[in-house]
DNA sequence: GAGTGGTCTAGACCACGCC
DNA sequence: GCGTGGTCTAGACCACTCA
Protein backbone atom coordinates (compact mmCIF):
# COMPACT_ATOMS: atom_id res chain seq x y z
CA UNK A 1 0.00 0.00 0.00
CA UNK A 2 3.11 2.41 -0.23
CA UNK A 3 2.51 4.94 -2.85
CA UNK A 4 5.66 5.97 -4.83
CA UNK A 5 8.10 2.98 -3.87
CA UNK A 6 6.45 0.56 -5.35
CA UNK A 7 4.54 1.57 -8.53
CA UNK A 8 0.49 0.75 -8.04
CA UNK A 9 0.29 -1.11 -11.10
CA UNK A 10 2.81 -3.37 -9.95
CA UNK A 11 1.46 -4.32 -6.70
CA UNK A 12 -2.09 -4.76 -9.03
CA UNK A 13 -0.03 -7.87 -10.70
CA UNK A 14 1.30 -8.86 -7.42
CA UNK A 15 -1.90 -9.58 -6.23
CA UNK A 16 -3.23 -10.82 -9.22
CA UNK A 17 -0.61 -13.08 -9.19
CA UNK A 18 -0.44 -14.25 -5.89
CA UNK A 19 -4.43 -14.91 -6.21
CA UNK A 20 -3.78 -17.49 -9.29
CA UNK A 21 -0.29 -18.72 -7.88
CA UNK A 22 -3.24 -19.59 -4.75
CA UNK A 23 -5.56 -20.77 -7.24
CA UNK A 24 -7.81 -18.56 -6.91
CA UNK A 25 -8.58 -18.01 -9.87
CA UNK A 26 -8.35 -21.49 -11.78
CA UNK A 27 -6.47 -22.27 -15.39
CA UNK A 28 -9.05 -21.41 -18.16
CA UNK A 29 -11.58 -19.31 -15.83
CA UNK A 30 -11.39 -15.29 -16.52
CA UNK A 31 -9.80 -12.69 -13.82
CA UNK A 32 -12.00 -9.65 -13.04
CA UNK A 33 -12.68 -7.11 -16.36
CA UNK A 34 -10.31 -4.22 -16.08
CA UNK A 35 -12.57 -2.13 -15.25
CA UNK A 36 -13.74 -3.80 -12.43
CA UNK A 37 -10.37 -4.13 -11.36
CA UNK A 38 -9.71 -0.26 -11.71
CA UNK A 39 -12.64 0.46 -9.34
CA UNK A 40 -11.65 -2.17 -6.98
CA UNK A 41 -8.16 -0.67 -6.75
CA UNK A 42 -9.13 2.75 -7.59
CA UNK A 43 -6.75 3.27 -10.73
CA UNK A 44 -7.51 3.78 -14.27
CA UNK A 45 -7.67 1.67 -16.80
CA UNK A 46 -4.51 2.20 -18.41
CA UNK A 47 -2.70 1.38 -15.58
CA UNK A 48 -4.81 -1.89 -14.70
CA UNK A 49 -4.41 -2.98 -18.31
CA UNK A 50 -0.52 -2.01 -17.56
CA UNK A 51 -0.48 -4.89 -14.71
CA UNK A 52 -2.27 -7.41 -17.13
CA UNK A 53 0.05 -6.86 -19.91
CA UNK A 54 2.71 -7.77 -16.93
CA UNK A 55 1.24 -11.18 -16.23
CA UNK A 56 0.93 -11.91 -19.71
CA UNK A 57 4.34 -11.36 -20.52
CA UNK A 58 5.04 -13.81 -17.90
CA UNK A 59 2.94 -15.93 -19.23
CA UNK A 60 0.62 -16.41 -16.58
CA UNK A 61 -3.08 -15.09 -18.22
CA UNK A 62 -3.87 -14.77 -22.01
CA UNK A 63 -5.31 -11.59 -23.15
CA UNK A 64 -8.16 -12.12 -25.68
CA UNK A 65 -9.21 -8.67 -26.80
CA UNK A 66 -12.77 -8.65 -27.43
CA UNK A 67 -13.81 -11.80 -24.49
CA UNK A 68 -11.84 -11.59 -20.72
CA UNK A 69 -8.53 -12.16 -19.36
CA UNK A 70 -7.77 -15.80 -18.55
CA UNK A 71 -5.55 -17.80 -16.62
CA UNK A 72 -3.63 -19.73 -18.99
CA UNK A 73 -3.79 -23.41 -18.98
CA UNK A 74 -0.94 -25.54 -19.36
CA UNK A 75 -1.77 -27.12 -22.69
CA UNK A 76 -0.54 -30.93 -23.64
CA UNK A 77 3.38 -31.19 -23.51
CA UNK A 78 4.78 -32.77 -26.20
CA UNK A 79 7.80 -34.94 -24.57
CA UNK A 80 10.54 -35.50 -28.03
CA UNK A 81 12.64 -38.23 -26.92
CA UNK A 82 16.14 -38.64 -28.30
CA UNK A 83 14.81 -42.63 -28.72
CA UNK A 84 17.52 -42.86 -31.28
CA UNK A 85 20.06 -43.45 -28.57
CA UNK A 86 18.40 -46.77 -27.15
CA UNK A 87 16.39 -48.09 -29.88
CA UNK A 88 16.80 -48.47 -33.74
CA UNK A 89 14.01 -49.90 -35.50
CA UNK A 90 12.83 -48.03 -38.55
CA UNK A 91 9.79 -46.88 -36.09
CA UNK A 92 11.67 -45.88 -33.18
CA UNK A 93 13.25 -43.07 -34.83
CA UNK A 94 12.20 -39.80 -34.42
CA UNK A 95 9.52 -39.23 -35.76
CA UNK A 96 7.38 -36.34 -35.46
CA UNK A 97 3.74 -38.12 -36.03
CA UNK A 98 5.10 -40.77 -33.70
CA UNK A 99 5.96 -38.42 -31.09
CA UNK A 100 2.62 -36.68 -31.22
CA UNK A 101 0.38 -39.96 -31.46
CA UNK A 102 2.10 -40.92 -28.20
CA UNK A 103 0.57 -37.72 -26.87
CA UNK A 104 -2.74 -38.59 -28.30
CA UNK A 105 -2.76 -35.92 -31.00
CA UNK A 106 -1.95 -35.57 -34.71
CA UNK A 107 1.32 -34.73 -36.14
CA UNK A 108 1.61 -33.30 -39.15
CA UNK A 109 3.94 -31.24 -41.23
CA UNK A 110 4.30 -28.69 -43.87
CA UNK A 111 6.96 -28.33 -46.04
CA UNK A 112 8.00 -24.73 -46.00
CA UNK A 113 11.19 -24.66 -48.53
CA UNK A 114 13.34 -27.35 -49.97
CA UNK A 115 17.11 -25.58 -51.41
CA UNK A 116 20.29 -25.48 -52.10
CA UNK A 117 22.13 -22.40 -50.68
CA UNK A 118 25.25 -21.03 -49.12
CA UNK A 119 24.96 -22.05 -45.11
CA UNK A 120 25.51 -18.82 -42.76
CA UNK A 121 28.43 -19.21 -40.93
CA UNK A 122 26.45 -20.87 -37.93
CA UNK A 123 25.89 -24.41 -40.20
CA UNK A 124 29.05 -23.90 -42.40
CA UNK A 125 30.61 -24.23 -38.50
CA UNK A 126 28.74 -27.23 -37.26
CA UNK A 127 29.19 -29.09 -40.77
CA UNK A 128 32.83 -28.18 -40.74
CA UNK A 129 32.11 -26.80 -44.72
CA UNK A 130 34.81 -24.95 -46.55
CA UNK A 131 33.89 -21.30 -47.13
CA UNK A 132 32.55 -22.21 -51.05
CA UNK A 133 30.43 -25.23 -50.20
CA UNK A 134 26.78 -25.00 -50.06
CA UNK A 135 24.28 -26.44 -48.39
CA UNK A 136 20.95 -28.82 -49.26
CA UNK A 137 17.87 -27.19 -46.76
CA UNK A 138 14.81 -28.51 -45.77
CA UNK A 139 12.79 -26.47 -43.92
CA UNK A 140 9.56 -27.84 -42.06
CA UNK A 141 6.59 -26.67 -39.93
CA UNK A 142 5.33 -29.22 -37.51
CA UNK A 143 1.69 -29.61 -36.44
CA UNK A 144 -0.17 -30.99 -33.39
CA UNK A 145 -3.83 -30.85 -33.94
CA UNK A 146 -3.36 -28.25 -36.61
CA UNK A 147 -1.32 -26.59 -34.44
CA UNK A 148 1.92 -25.02 -35.12
CA UNK A 149 4.21 -25.72 -32.55
CA UNK A 150 7.55 -26.32 -33.83
CA UNK A 151 9.87 -25.09 -36.83
CA UNK A 152 12.20 -27.68 -37.95
CA UNK A 153 15.23 -26.80 -40.10
CA UNK A 154 17.99 -29.46 -41.62
CA UNK A 155 20.86 -29.08 -43.47
CA UNK A 156 22.90 -31.31 -44.98
CA UNK A 157 26.43 -30.36 -46.97
CA UNK A 158 25.41 -30.13 -50.61
CA UNK A 159 28.39 -32.85 -51.83
CA UNK A 160 26.55 -35.33 -49.75
CA UNK A 161 22.88 -34.35 -50.48
CA UNK A 162 22.74 -32.60 -54.17
CA UNK A 163 21.11 -34.86 -56.61
CA UNK A 164 19.20 -36.80 -53.88
CA UNK A 165 16.14 -37.36 -52.11
CA UNK A 166 16.97 -35.03 -49.75
CA UNK A 167 16.79 -32.33 -52.37
CA UNK A 168 13.34 -33.05 -53.35
CA UNK A 169 10.52 -31.64 -51.85
CA UNK A 170 8.79 -34.45 -50.92
CA UNK A 171 8.26 -36.28 -46.96
CA UNK A 172 11.27 -38.83 -46.33
CA UNK A 173 9.58 -42.39 -45.77
CA UNK A 174 11.19 -43.24 -42.20
CA UNK A 175 12.64 -39.75 -42.04
CA UNK A 176 16.10 -38.61 -43.48
CA UNK A 177 17.89 -40.49 -40.82
CA UNK A 178 16.42 -43.22 -43.13
CA UNK A 179 17.45 -41.75 -45.91
CA UNK A 180 21.12 -40.79 -45.12
CA UNK A 181 21.46 -44.77 -44.07
CA UNK A 182 20.04 -45.35 -47.54
CA UNK A 183 22.98 -43.22 -49.25
CA UNK A 184 25.43 -45.34 -47.48
CA UNK A 185 25.91 -43.40 -44.59
CA UNK A 186 26.24 -45.05 -40.78
CA UNK A 187 25.64 -42.68 -38.93
CA UNK A 188 28.03 -42.89 -35.24
CA UNK A 189 27.43 -39.98 -33.17
CA UNK A 190 25.04 -37.28 -32.60
CA UNK A 191 26.30 -33.83 -30.64
CA UNK A 192 23.21 -32.03 -29.34
CA UNK A 193 22.64 -28.57 -27.65
CA UNK A 194 19.48 -27.37 -26.40
CA UNK A 195 18.94 -23.48 -25.20
CA UNK A 196 15.98 -21.15 -24.40
CA UNK A 197 15.24 -17.90 -25.87
CA UNK A 198 12.43 -15.51 -26.30
CA UNK A 199 11.22 -15.85 -29.81
CA UNK A 200 11.93 -13.14 -32.71
CA UNK A 201 9.11 -11.88 -34.14
CA UNK A 202 8.71 -14.52 -37.35
CA UNK A 203 8.56 -16.98 -35.20
CA UNK A 204 5.58 -15.50 -33.09
CA UNK A 205 3.84 -15.15 -36.88
CA UNK A 206 4.63 -18.76 -37.43
CA UNK A 207 3.87 -20.98 -34.58
CA UNK A 208 0.93 -18.10 -32.97
CA UNK A 209 2.87 -17.63 -29.95
CA UNK A 210 1.35 -16.03 -27.35
CA UNK A 211 3.22 -12.90 -25.78
CA UNK A 212 5.65 -14.63 -22.70
CA UNK A 213 6.06 -17.79 -24.78
CA UNK A 214 9.70 -18.19 -25.13
CA UNK A 215 10.97 -21.03 -27.55
CA UNK A 216 13.51 -24.26 -27.19
CA UNK A 217 15.89 -24.17 -29.49
CA UNK A 218 17.29 -27.68 -30.21
CA UNK A 219 20.52 -28.03 -32.50
CA UNK A 220 21.73 -31.42 -33.75
CA UNK A 221 25.14 -32.30 -35.59
CA UNK A 222 24.43 -36.21 -36.93
CA UNK A 223 28.37 -37.42 -37.90
CA UNK A 224 29.19 -40.61 -39.90
CA UNK A 225 31.44 -43.15 -40.33
CA UNK A 226 35.25 -40.96 -40.55
CA UNK A 227 33.12 -38.65 -37.83
CA UNK A 228 32.07 -37.15 -40.59
CA UNK A 229 29.18 -34.65 -39.82
CA UNK A 230 26.39 -35.24 -42.25
CA UNK A 231 23.26 -33.29 -41.30
CA UNK A 232 22.70 -30.60 -38.75
CA UNK A 233 19.41 -29.67 -37.77
CA UNK A 234 17.69 -26.90 -35.87
CA UNK A 235 13.84 -27.51 -34.19
CA UNK A 236 12.96 -24.07 -32.26
CA UNK A 237 9.60 -24.94 -30.36
CA UNK A 238 7.23 -23.62 -28.31
CA UNK A 239 8.34 -24.58 -25.40
CA UNK A 240 4.89 -24.39 -24.07
CA UNK A 241 4.24 -27.53 -25.92
CA UNK A 242 7.05 -29.29 -25.89
CA UNK A 243 10.02 -31.23 -23.27
CA UNK A 244 13.15 -33.08 -24.29
CA UNK A 245 13.71 -36.31 -22.91
CA UNK A 246 16.94 -38.17 -22.75
CA UNK A 247 17.78 -41.55 -21.15
CA UNK A 248 21.46 -41.53 -20.46
CA UNK A 249 23.38 -44.91 -19.12
CA UNK A 250 25.75 -44.17 -16.24
CA UNK A 251 28.25 -46.91 -18.15
CA UNK A 252 32.08 -47.52 -18.56
CA UNK B 1 2.37 4.31 -41.51
CA UNK B 2 -1.41 3.06 -41.02
CA UNK B 3 -2.94 5.09 -38.30
CA UNK B 4 -5.48 2.20 -36.65
CA UNK B 5 -5.15 -0.92 -38.29
CA UNK B 6 -1.67 -1.53 -36.49
CA UNK B 7 -0.60 0.29 -33.32
CA UNK B 8 1.49 3.53 -33.74
CA UNK B 9 3.87 2.45 -30.95
CA UNK B 10 4.02 -0.93 -32.29
CA UNK B 11 5.29 0.46 -35.92
CA UNK B 12 7.88 2.22 -33.57
CA UNK B 13 9.16 -1.17 -32.06
CA UNK B 14 8.92 -2.64 -35.38
CA UNK B 15 11.21 -0.08 -36.66
CA UNK B 16 13.54 -0.42 -33.94
CA UNK B 17 13.61 -3.95 -33.94
CA UNK B 18 14.69 -3.83 -37.59
CA UNK B 19 16.91 -1.24 -36.97
CA UNK B 20 18.66 -3.73 -34.15
CA UNK B 21 18.33 -7.18 -36.39
CA UNK B 22 19.77 -4.97 -39.56
CA UNK B 23 22.79 -4.00 -37.05
CA UNK B 24 22.44 -0.17 -37.31
CA UNK B 25 22.55 -0.71 -33.25
CA UNK B 26 25.12 -2.66 -31.66
CA UNK B 27 24.72 -5.06 -28.93
CA UNK B 28 25.62 -2.45 -25.77
CA UNK B 29 25.01 0.55 -27.77
CA UNK B 30 22.53 3.10 -26.64
CA UNK B 31 19.29 3.58 -29.05
CA UNK B 32 17.78 7.32 -28.89
CA UNK B 33 16.13 8.60 -25.61
CA UNK B 34 12.34 7.77 -25.12
CA UNK B 35 11.90 11.80 -25.63
CA UNK B 36 13.78 11.71 -29.03
CA UNK B 37 11.81 9.18 -30.46
CA UNK B 38 8.71 10.77 -29.27
CA UNK B 39 9.41 13.42 -31.41
CA UNK B 40 10.75 11.80 -34.18
CA UNK B 41 7.27 9.50 -34.49
CA UNK B 42 5.40 13.00 -33.13
CA UNK B 43 4.20 10.38 -30.42
CA UNK B 44 3.89 11.71 -26.70
CA UNK B 45 6.69 9.73 -24.33
CA UNK B 46 4.53 6.91 -22.58
CA UNK B 47 3.38 5.60 -26.01
CA UNK B 48 7.01 5.47 -27.16
CA UNK B 49 8.12 4.14 -23.77
CA UNK B 50 5.38 0.88 -24.56
CA UNK B 51 7.49 0.44 -27.61
CA UNK B 52 10.62 0.31 -25.78
CA UNK B 53 8.72 -2.20 -23.69
CA UNK B 54 7.59 -4.56 -25.48
CA UNK B 55 11.30 -4.79 -27.40
CA UNK B 56 12.23 -5.90 -23.52
CA UNK B 57 10.15 -8.11 -22.95
CA UNK B 58 11.05 -10.01 -26.66
CA UNK B 59 15.11 -9.97 -24.90
CA UNK B 60 15.96 -7.69 -27.52
CA UNK B 61 16.95 -4.30 -25.23
CA UNK B 62 18.06 -3.59 -21.68
CA UNK B 63 16.24 -0.85 -19.92
CA UNK B 64 18.23 1.06 -17.61
CA UNK B 65 16.50 3.72 -15.74
CA UNK B 66 18.82 6.95 -15.25
CA UNK B 67 20.56 5.85 -18.25
CA UNK B 68 19.45 4.74 -21.50
CA UNK B 69 17.97 1.75 -23.24
CA UNK B 70 20.55 -0.67 -25.05
CA UNK B 71 20.77 -3.11 -27.14
CA UNK B 72 21.15 -6.94 -25.09
CA UNK B 73 24.73 -8.34 -25.12
CA UNK B 74 24.96 -11.72 -25.43
CA UNK B 75 26.91 -12.97 -22.42
CA UNK B 76 28.61 -15.89 -22.53
CA UNK B 77 26.90 -18.98 -22.32
CA UNK B 78 27.97 -21.71 -19.84
CA UNK B 79 27.70 -25.20 -21.55
CA UNK B 80 26.58 -27.52 -19.31
CA UNK B 81 27.44 -31.07 -20.68
CA UNK B 82 26.21 -34.83 -19.62
CA UNK B 83 29.60 -35.47 -19.19
CA UNK B 84 28.86 -38.52 -16.98
CA UNK B 85 28.03 -40.23 -20.08
CA UNK B 86 30.54 -40.65 -21.65
CA UNK B 87 33.44 -40.22 -18.71
CA UNK B 88 33.67 -41.46 -15.32
CA UNK B 89 37.09 -40.28 -13.36
CA UNK B 90 36.27 -37.38 -10.25
CA UNK B 91 37.17 -34.57 -12.30
CA UNK B 92 35.07 -35.70 -15.60
CA UNK B 93 31.67 -35.36 -13.75
CA UNK B 94 29.56 -32.50 -13.49
CA UNK B 95 31.22 -30.16 -11.58
CA UNK B 96 29.98 -26.54 -11.39
CA UNK B 97 33.07 -25.06 -11.15
CA UNK B 98 34.40 -26.69 -13.54
CA UNK B 99 31.64 -26.20 -16.13
CA UNK B 100 32.00 -22.65 -15.07
CA UNK B 101 36.07 -22.57 -15.03
CA UNK B 102 35.89 -23.62 -18.60
CA UNK B 103 34.41 -20.71 -20.20
CA UNK B 104 36.91 -18.61 -18.47
CA UNK B 105 34.98 -17.44 -15.41
CA UNK B 106 34.93 -18.30 -11.65
CA UNK B 107 32.26 -21.02 -10.23
CA UNK B 108 31.25 -20.67 -6.93
CA UNK B 109 27.63 -21.48 -4.73
CA UNK B 110 25.47 -20.48 -1.64
CA UNK B 111 23.89 -23.59 -0.41
CA UNK B 112 20.41 -22.43 0.59
CA UNK B 113 18.81 -24.83 2.78
CA UNK B 114 20.05 -28.50 3.49
CA UNK B 115 16.45 -30.28 4.89
CA UNK B 116 14.35 -33.23 5.37
CA UNK B 117 11.10 -32.85 4.40
CA UNK B 118 7.66 -33.75 3.11
CA UNK B 119 7.89 -34.00 -0.60
CA UNK B 120 5.94 -32.25 -3.37
CA UNK B 121 4.05 -35.12 -5.58
CA UNK B 122 6.29 -34.29 -8.18
CA UNK B 123 9.35 -34.55 -6.31
CA UNK B 124 7.66 -38.00 -5.01
CA UNK B 125 6.50 -39.24 -8.07
CA UNK B 126 10.07 -38.89 -9.96
CA UNK B 127 11.57 -40.35 -6.91
CA UNK B 128 8.65 -43.48 -6.90
CA UNK B 129 8.03 -42.62 -3.18
CA UNK B 130 5.20 -43.61 -0.60
CA UNK B 131 3.06 -41.54 0.45
CA UNK B 132 4.39 -40.75 3.91
CA UNK B 133 7.80 -40.90 2.81
CA UNK B 134 10.30 -37.93 3.52
CA UNK B 135 12.87 -36.40 1.25
CA UNK B 136 16.50 -34.68 1.88
CA UNK B 137 16.86 -31.56 -0.04
CA UNK B 138 19.36 -29.51 -0.78
CA UNK B 139 18.90 -26.12 -2.68
CA UNK B 140 21.86 -24.15 -3.64
CA UNK B 141 22.52 -21.13 -6.07
CA UNK B 142 25.25 -21.49 -8.50
CA UNK B 143 26.82 -18.48 -9.17
CA UNK B 144 29.72 -17.64 -12.39
CA UNK B 145 31.78 -14.70 -11.99
CA UNK B 146 29.31 -13.62 -8.56
CA UNK B 147 26.35 -13.70 -11.17
CA UNK B 148 23.57 -15.67 -10.00
CA UNK B 149 22.82 -17.80 -12.43
CA UNK B 150 21.28 -21.13 -11.60
CA UNK B 151 19.06 -22.35 -9.18
CA UNK B 152 20.28 -26.33 -8.42
CA UNK B 153 17.63 -28.45 -5.65
CA UNK B 154 18.51 -31.95 -5.20
CA UNK B 155 16.23 -34.48 -3.37
CA UNK B 156 16.97 -38.13 -1.97
CA UNK B 157 14.83 -40.38 -0.25
CA UNK B 158 15.09 -39.65 3.38
CA UNK B 159 15.57 -43.99 3.58
CA UNK B 160 18.73 -43.44 1.57
CA UNK B 161 20.24 -39.95 2.51
CA UNK B 162 19.17 -39.26 6.60
CA UNK B 163 21.89 -39.27 9.47
CA UNK B 164 24.72 -39.33 5.76
CA UNK B 165 26.60 -36.18 4.47
CA UNK B 166 24.23 -35.57 1.91
CA UNK B 167 21.93 -33.98 5.30
CA UNK B 168 24.90 -32.00 6.32
CA UNK B 169 25.01 -28.42 4.87
CA UNK B 170 28.22 -28.50 3.73
CA UNK B 171 29.89 -28.71 0.34
CA UNK B 172 30.08 -32.67 -1.24
CA UNK B 173 33.46 -33.24 -2.02
CA UNK B 174 33.26 -34.44 -5.60
CA UNK B 175 29.88 -33.77 -6.07
CA UNK B 176 26.59 -35.75 -4.55
CA UNK B 177 27.36 -38.34 -7.43
CA UNK B 178 30.51 -38.86 -5.30
CA UNK B 179 28.91 -39.01 -2.06
CA UNK B 180 26.28 -41.55 -3.10
CA UNK B 181 29.23 -44.02 -4.42
CA UNK B 182 30.21 -43.52 -1.30
CA UNK B 183 27.43 -44.67 0.41
CA UNK B 184 27.37 -47.93 -2.01
CA UNK B 185 25.28 -47.30 -5.03
CA UNK B 186 26.31 -48.26 -8.05
CA UNK B 187 24.74 -45.49 -10.50
CA UNK B 188 23.34 -47.10 -13.71
CA UNK B 189 21.27 -44.23 -15.41
CA UNK B 190 19.95 -41.32 -16.19
CA UNK B 191 16.94 -39.78 -16.80
CA UNK B 192 16.50 -36.46 -17.64
CA UNK B 193 13.58 -33.97 -19.06
CA UNK B 194 14.99 -30.74 -20.72
CA UNK B 195 11.81 -27.66 -20.44
CA UNK B 196 11.74 -23.45 -21.16
CA UNK B 197 9.11 -21.34 -19.49
CA UNK B 198 9.30 -17.83 -18.21
CA UNK B 199 10.73 -17.75 -14.53
CA UNK B 200 8.35 -17.14 -11.54
CA UNK B 201 8.32 -13.50 -9.79
CA UNK B 202 11.11 -15.66 -7.08
CA UNK B 203 13.07 -16.60 -9.62
CA UNK B 204 13.22 -13.44 -11.03
CA UNK B 205 14.56 -11.93 -7.54
CA UNK B 206 16.91 -14.73 -6.34
CA UNK B 207 18.54 -14.26 -10.67
CA UNK B 208 18.26 -10.84 -11.47
CA UNK B 209 16.58 -11.59 -14.31
CA UNK B 210 16.24 -8.75 -16.75
CA UNK B 211 12.51 -9.01 -18.46
CA UNK B 212 12.55 -10.77 -21.85
CA UNK B 213 14.79 -13.46 -20.07
CA UNK B 214 13.21 -17.59 -20.14
CA UNK B 215 14.85 -20.16 -17.96
CA UNK B 216 15.84 -23.63 -18.66
CA UNK B 217 14.55 -26.02 -16.43
CA UNK B 218 16.85 -29.11 -16.05
CA UNK B 219 15.20 -32.65 -14.24
CA UNK B 220 17.29 -35.52 -13.89
CA UNK B 221 15.83 -38.56 -12.09
CA UNK B 222 19.64 -40.80 -10.69
CA UNK B 223 19.12 -44.50 -10.85
CA UNK B 224 21.08 -47.20 -9.27
CA UNK B 225 21.41 -50.86 -9.47
CA UNK B 226 18.03 -52.42 -9.30
CA UNK B 227 16.64 -49.58 -11.18
CA UNK B 228 16.26 -47.88 -7.62
CA UNK B 229 15.83 -44.09 -7.63
CA UNK B 230 18.04 -42.69 -5.49
CA UNK B 231 18.18 -39.07 -6.71
CA UNK B 232 15.78 -36.03 -8.28
CA UNK B 233 17.39 -33.02 -9.56
CA UNK B 234 16.21 -29.88 -10.80
CA UNK B 235 17.69 -26.97 -12.20
CA UNK B 236 16.44 -23.68 -13.52
CA UNK B 237 19.22 -21.75 -15.23
CA UNK B 238 18.73 -17.76 -16.66
CA UNK B 239 18.68 -19.47 -20.50
CA UNK B 240 20.52 -16.36 -21.68
CA UNK B 241 23.52 -17.54 -19.50
CA UNK B 242 22.96 -21.43 -20.11
CA UNK B 243 23.39 -23.95 -22.87
CA UNK B 244 23.08 -27.83 -22.67
CA UNK B 245 25.16 -30.28 -24.05
CA UNK B 246 25.07 -33.60 -24.74
CA UNK B 247 27.21 -36.28 -26.90
CA UNK B 248 24.84 -39.62 -28.08
CA UNK B 249 26.45 -42.58 -29.24
CA UNK B 250 24.23 -43.53 -32.24
CA UNK B 251 25.40 -47.30 -30.89
CA UNK B 252 23.86 -51.07 -31.41
C1' DG C 1 -25.62 -3.73 -28.50
C1' DA C 2 -23.37 -4.55 -24.28
C1' DG C 3 -19.09 -5.55 -22.54
C1' DT C 4 -14.25 -6.27 -22.93
C1' DG C 5 -9.65 -4.85 -23.89
C1' DG C 6 -6.57 -1.35 -26.93
C1' DT C 7 -4.74 2.99 -27.94
C1' DC C 8 -3.64 7.66 -27.43
C1' DT C 9 -3.02 12.46 -25.57
C1' DA C 10 -1.65 16.35 -22.68
C1' DG C 11 0.31 17.36 -18.97
C1' DA C 12 2.19 16.50 -14.54
C1' DC C 13 5.35 14.78 -11.22
C1' DC C 14 8.65 11.23 -9.59
C1' DA C 15 13.03 8.49 -9.41
C1' DC C 16 17.36 7.05 -10.85
C1' DG C 17 22.31 7.61 -12.66
C1' DC C 18 25.90 10.11 -13.64
C1' DC C 19 28.85 14.12 -14.02
C1' DG D 1 21.62 19.34 -11.84
C1' DC D 2 20.59 17.49 -16.13
C1' DG D 3 18.92 13.88 -18.79
C1' DT D 4 16.87 9.47 -18.81
C1' DG D 5 13.09 6.48 -18.07
C1' DG D 6 8.64 5.57 -14.82
C1' DT D 7 4.10 6.44 -13.40
C1' DC D 8 -0.38 8.28 -13.42
C1' DT D 9 -4.74 10.75 -14.73
C1' DA D 10 -8.86 12.18 -17.20
C1' DG D 11 -11.02 11.63 -20.88
C1' DA D 12 -11.73 10.12 -25.46
C1' DC D 13 -12.39 6.98 -29.14
C1' DC D 14 -11.54 2.46 -31.36
C1' DA D 15 -11.94 -2.65 -32.09
C1' DC D 16 -13.10 -7.16 -31.12
C1' DT D 17 -16.43 -10.88 -29.26
C1' DC D 18 -20.50 -12.77 -28.05
C1' DA D 19 -25.25 -12.88 -27.48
Amino acid sequence: MTQPPIARYKQVAADLRAAITRGDYQPGQRIPASSELAERYDLTMPSVNKAIRLLATEGLVDIAHGSGTTVRERRPVISVSASYVTKHGDEARAQWSTEVNRHGMAGSQQIRQVDTVTPSAEVSGYLALDDDAHVVVRRRLLYADSNPVQLADSYYPAAIAAETELAESGRMPGGTVAALERLGYVLTRFDERVEARMPTHEEVGLMRLQPGTPVLRHLRVTYAAGDVPVEFSEAVMNAERHALAYQLPAEV
